[in-house]
DNA sequence: GGACAAGTATTTTTT
DNA sequence: ATACTTGTCC
């Protein structure tokens, strides 16, 4: 079973190269003509006997029929999972455990086997990049002896993929009008638009937005409505709440006024949709009968409310979890989903995928020794057959600039020594402000590097305000983006001009862009209830502005997109603006090349049609394809970013108390809890070398402070790692600094004097050390002990001893009361 | 309307 | 330290 067959040649006498109609196997479901050239029929069939004959309407036509068993490239747990035909199935699959393969396999499977068309099919992914992947997964050439993949390119089409999100987006686009007030035209407001209508919210409701800070209440109003809490049933538990439960209304208000939704509406308006009214909820059901969720620890409430409802007749959800994986919890994730799934749907098949295909043996365990320590979690049997590897390396530098000396230096050796690609490396972090520190030492060794975030490109001003002009142009009633461009470029119109074009807005209850056509009319000598309230200036402006919107919205219907993006450029003056002769002028013309490149995916579309569906990718996609980072150097990125990739070799930065575990998350158990997953994702991105790297002291917001090592490194056990255990493990063994693991030969040579080979070799400070790393010292307090690391300051020795009975304690030498064994 | 000073807050950020 | 916002002055 589960052979999927591909014909090359058929020979024929009645069959077109237009029948593209399933032909009608005998003894089998169905087979599809996928490429139809001259004589040759490629066939996707689902078989698993060699058959001679085919027959499509009475045709008879033999073929020659290659098969291969896409089952059989699956282990036993994967294949359980792809094989079962109906009910709920829960996967649990650890790290590097191919659940990307048994999704897209399964979706192959029900397709060819099972005889499910492609378009009862709703797979949802995260994020648009694993949507990306899956299908390309889907389609793509998977190995030398030319195989297509699983789906033809026609089959994926009208496959239901995408990010909820997307699909959301796709659904309310065809239905919200059932919903009253909501207009099919609605645009989609990002992150950056709707702290703006954040602000603007507060603003009307005379909040001061220095003491409620908009995020803090965007924050607020984005988790009720991941839980699917409405502004009208809001409780407000705390002060705060009652404030954000004020702006809530405001908030929503707005949004409906801008014919606007954010990213937490896509969802909850879906969820709101199919409650009210089961007709459509039933017709989805019908449509989807089986739905695929990748990533389901990662799903929040109104996520998991969705998926629920689309299942709830034929049952058919398939959803792939790790708990070990939930990062997400800060933006309402919950993986309790996975607990509730298992409640919800009792007759659930259960299927683990534990084989791990990417980490050396002591990788995983190093993992493993850290997720262990979180209660609550079902325990899996990670296992790999990838062989023992090399240590895990632990090391300590002295403070982050040593440490990234460390990180590219060893970079450096590993290309060297071991041919290492250095785009096979890459640096996990915890927060972005660490890349700093490393940026600047790659660039000091004139090496390349990818930073993995980089400012996303349709965040860019430029590129933002573009797409504002041409939101506007799609829908004149969005006030956020009216407000972006009324004043981008300078035309005159200041905040004066702007509060009183509101004030007299609001106070004729129309939206900014009928105001500005009720200006029009009255300067054409049309009498107003309320006159305008503008002087002489001001009105001038204002009228020119509006001209320039009419003579856009009018263009509208008329050009393709990339027309009318260049006629909104010129007309506005932006593109002048931009290219004001600077370098970066220059900069932000090219990227708004590149927008105008994204528009011409649309040029051939019908003009109505391409600037809505434009508009929606702008806003659901954050990245713009070919134009990611290029891939010759190591990846710098941090730890969430780091999840779904695997690199050969793997630098987790900064594994100190406070940064990670961060601060933030030492009074929550919960949050702490989170914080060890977020150190076991790191670790299991790597496949052959993990370094953890912590530091002796380390600047943190300005200030200059001693580190304590991160307890994770204290779970890891002595077998596992190379270079020196950690400080927070208490042992007392003799500790190789990095430095002088550096320079082997100058073992006692203070941490500083990292650089290698080059001239910038730290000079001996003159106050020599008064003790040396080794040496036996007596403190009147601790006794005997041994130095371990030293570190020569301005005016003093920072000295580690290790004390057999007190554990390590870091001293000053100049007010310590130690001294050297035999001396004094 | 733009330049500068002062004040403030600094985790992560799939959409 | 630093980046970012807001307020004030020309």
């Amino acid at each position: 079973m589960g052979v999927l067959g591909k014909v090359s040649h058929v020979e024929h006498d009645n069959v077109r190269p237009a029948d593209h109609a399933p032909l009608i196997l005998s003894s089998v479901r169905a087979g599809v003509i996928t490429s139809p050239r001259e004589s040759v029929f490629d066939i996707a069939i689902p078989c698993d006997y060699n058959l001679s004959s085919i027959v499509n309407g009475g045709v008879t036509m033999n073929l020659r029929l290659e098969t291969r068993d896409a089952l059989a490239e699956l282990n036993p747990q994967q294949r359980q999972a792809v094989q079962i035909e109906h009910g709920p199935v829960l996967v649990l699959a650890g790290p590097g455990s191919g659940k990307t393969r048994v999704l897209t396999h399964r979706v192959g499977f029900l397709v060819h086997e099972s005889g499910v068309a492609p378009w009862s099919l709703m797979a949802v992914t995260f994020t648009n990049k694993a949507a990306r992947e899956m299908k390309e997964r889907l389609t793509s050439v998977t190995s030398a002896d030319g195989w297509d993949g699983l789906l033809t390119a026609r089959q994926l089409q009208s496959l239901m993929l995408g990010t909820f999100h997307s699909i959301c987006a796709r659904i309310l686009r065809r239905e919200i009008e059932a919903l009253p007030g909501w207009d099919r035209n609605f645009v989609i407001y990002d992150a950056g638009d709707q702290l703006s209508l954040m602000r603007q919210a507060l603003r009307d409701l005379n909040l001061d937005a220095k003491r409620y800070r908009p995020a803090a209440i965007h924050s607020i109003i984005s988790n009720a409505k991941n839980e699917l809490i409405g502004p009208g049933t809001f409780q407000a538990r705390t002060y705060t709440e009652e404030i954000a439960a004020r702006v809530y209304l405001r908030y929503q208000s707005l949004l409906r006024e801008n014919n606007a939704l954010d990213f937490d509406d896509l969802l909850m308006k879906t969820v709101e949709l199919f409650r009210e009214r089961d007709d459509l909820l039933s017709a989805y059901q019908d449509r989807y009968l089986h739905v695929l969720v990748d990533e389901f620890q990662d799903t929040n409430m109104s996520q998991y409310e969705l998926v629920k409802l689309l299942v709830g007749k034929h049952r058919n959800l398939f959803a792939v979890a790790d708990e070990d994986q939930s990062i997400y919890s800060w933006r309402g994730a919950d993986y309790r989903n996975v607990l509730r799934f298992r409640d919800d749907f009792p007759e659930h098949h259960l299927v683990l995928l534990e084989q791990n295909y990417r980490s050396t043996t002591t990788i995983l365990e190093a993992a493993k020794y850290i997720i262990r320590k979180n209660p609550h979690r079902v325990d899996k049997n990670l296992f790999t057959q990838r062989g023992d590897g090399v240590k895990v390396e632990v090391a300590e530098a002295y403070d982050e600039q040593d440490e990234a000396r460390f990180v590219v230096s060893e970079i450096a050796r590993l290309e060297a020594g071991s041919k290492v690609l250095p785009s096979h490396c890459a640096v996990m972090y915890r927060t972005n402000a660490q890349s700093r520190v490393l940026e600047e030492e790659f660039i000091r060794r004139g090496m390349k590097y990818r930073l993995v975030r980089g400012t996303r490109f349709y965040e860019r001003k430029e590129v933002k305000d573009a797409i504002a002009y041409l939101r506007l142009i799609y829908n004149p009633h969005d006030s956020v983006s009216m407000l972006r461009v009324i004043n981008t470029p300078a035309r005159g119109i200041g905040a004066q001009t702007i509060a009183a074009l509101e004030h007299w807005a609001f106070k004729l209850e129309v939206s900014i862009s009928d105001a500005l056509l009720k200006l029009q009319a009255e300067a054409n000598g049309q009498g107003l209830p309320i006159p305008s309230p503008f002087g002489a200036r001001a009105r001038q402006a204002l009228l020119r502005y509006a001209d320039l919107l009419q003579t856009l919205i009018a263009a509208r219907d008329q050009l393709t997109l990339p027309e009318l993006f260049d006629l909104t450029l010129a007309r506005s003056g932006y593109r002048d603006f931009v290219r004001d002769g600077t370098r970066e002028g220059d900069d932000r013309w090219e990227n708004l090349l590149e927008l105008r490149g994204v528009t011409q995916e649309y040029a051939s579309l019908d003009a109505s049609e391409s600037l809505s569906l434009f508009l929606e990718q702008v806003a659901l996609v954050s990245d713009v394809d070919g134009l990611t980072e290029d891939q010759r150097g190591p990846a710098l990125l941090t730890l969430h970013a780091a999840k779904g990739l695997e690199f050969p070799v793997v630098f987790i930065v900064g594994l100190d108390e406070g940064l990670l575990p961060h601060m933030r998350s030492m009074d929550d158990l919960d949050a702490m809890e989170e914080e060890r997953r977020l150190c076991y994702v790191g670790m299991t991105r790597a496949m052959d070398r993990l370094y953890l790297l912590h530091t002796f002291r380390r600047t943190i917001h300005g200030a200059n402070e001693l580190s304590v090592s991160s307890r994770f490194l204290a779970d890891l056990p002595a077998n596992l790692i190379a270079g020196q255990p950690s400080s927070a493990s208490g042992r007392d063994t003799q500790r190789a600094t990095l430095a002088s693991r550096s320079a082997p030969s100058k073992g006692a040579r203070p941490v500083t004097g990292w650089a290698r080979g080059s001239g910038d070799v730290t000079p001996p400070p003159s106050n020599a050390p008064r003790f040396q790393v080794g040496d036996t010292v007596v403190h009147t307090k601790f006794g005997e002990g041994v130095v371990i690391t030293s570190n020569i300051t301005d005016d003093d020795q920072e000295v580690e001893v290790a004390f057999p009975d007190q554990g390590i304690k870091r001293l000053s030498a100049n007010f310590a009361p130690m001294q050297k064994k035999g001396e004094g």
